[in-house]
DNA sequence: ACAGTCGCATGAATCCGGTTCATAATCTGA
DNA sequence: TCAGATTATGAACCGGATTCATGCGACTGT
């Protein structure tokens, strides 16, 4: 008989319910104000019961983060089933990121928290685990296509691992999520579309690796134009139309 | 009389010696059983004078920040004074960041943690100024060279603003710094020598900016040249000799 | 040199919020 | 329906940041 199982899938129905009131939460309030007491009322469960589900209120931002990585990892997959050239396609991972930035403005900032060493080291090996298992297929999709890109000659690294360029690809865009949410920084600088900017920087670096086909750097309407096709075809479902 | 002078001064010793006590405890133990007790303990003092100087722990490691920042910028003040091409002093902006996470291996890990929504929020607004002004030069010396590099005709960068391309220069470096904390990810990922890794990125985002004279960007021998000339050129004081 | 005053260091007490655990409630299988 | 097992509950606990009533010692003016 299925009551194992009914049991499991409600225990999973409801580590859910309490994820999205977090989620909630911090989308109304912020992470500085958020109370393990105050999830669980909101969920309307007593603060036991959520401790069943996560061992500290760091493992439950962890799970968080893990939730969104996942939300990431969709987008990427659906860049590495796009046929198109690999070098539009890593433009694509870059516009993934944009949309899933409009799509999960905190998330950033709870990576953010949870990968400080002082959070990090106060969750549960298991949750490390699904975070990195989630993780996984991520630098996965990234490496693949500068391999193809490679094996179809656009791209020479010479004895470069690709997962080195990819490296410089994630630090661009980490750095480029850092900076957004360092408060008021890149608004003293006049950077007002810092994710379009970031795909100018991810085209000057594909350039300077000698990624063919080559584009114009500065040509920004070209840019806007690459951006919107790949919002078309890619994410159509997920972009607003203003 | 000078009674009032003295008791100023003494106050920033006594400051200096809590900040430095802070910091030889995060060295030995990392951030995470870090207390305000164990500070004042090793400050010899109570924790009330603790409190004279900082408003709050979070206070106190964002002032640590802000020493940090100040080291840094004493490390670009060097580049900007530096007789060399434009692009050199970017390359050795770069190296600066190299030589500055040597001499302070626990900086980065401290500032992802500040610069977290939860606990830049809990800082006091003198302290975050502080951090600014201290910050702002860093950001004078980047700009000051690609301006440089524009007089001179080295780079086009059309409508761009100088901000703009510093903006990529900075997400690379700052990015490369989140990787590098990031627990066995890169070792994951067979990077060994994240910080070379980051130059070469630098170097192909400068090409793909057409930033003259263009260099190739597989040439490890060459970047490791330019590496070690800046090393010796303008930060050989602060470099063993291995 | 001394009394009076003031500023500051002190650390025990407070407060806050994360976490635990003894108990109550609920479910299961017989 | 009932014993036993499992799970939910939230009041109590605990660690650590922060406060503040107290007293000490340094400066001032006589």
């Amino acid at each position: 008989m299925g009551t194992k199982e009914r049991r499991q899938r409600q225990f999973a129905e409801r580590e859910q319910l309490f994820l999205d009131a977090a989620r909630r939460l911090i989308e109304e309030n912020g992470l500085l104000p958020l109370q393990m007491t105050r999830i669980a009322e909101a969920a309307e469960y007593a603060v036991g019961t959520l401790y069943q589900h996560f061992a500290s209120k760091e493992d439950l931002l962890l799970a968080l983060t893990t939730e969104g990585v996942r939300e990431h990892g969709a987008l990427f997959a659906r860049v590495r089933d796009w046929d198109a050239a690999p070098r539009d396609r890593i433009m694509a991972l870059a516009v993934a990121d944009m949309v899933f930035v409009r799509r999960n403005p905190q998330y950033f900032r709870i990576a953010q928290y949870v990968f400080c060493e002082a959070v990090w080291g106060s969750t549960s090996a298991a949750r490390r685990e699904a975070l990195m298992e989630a993780n996984a297929p991520l630098s996965e999709i990234v490496v693949g296509i500068i391999e193809e890109a490679v094996a179809r000659g656009d791209l020479d690294i010479g004895d470069m691992a690709p997962t080195e360029l990819s490296t410089g690809l994630w630090a661009m865009a980490l750095g480029t999520h850092d900076l957004v949410h360092a408060e008021g920084l890149l608004a003293d600088f006049d950077v007002h579309e810092p994710y379009p900017l970031m795909c100018q920087h991810f085209q000057a670096l594909l350039n300077g690796y000698g990624w063919e086909p080559r584009v114009s750097t500065l040509d920004k309407a070209a840019l806007r134009a690459l951006i919107a096709r790949i919002k078309t075809e890619v994410f159509h479902d997920l972009c607003d139309h203003h």
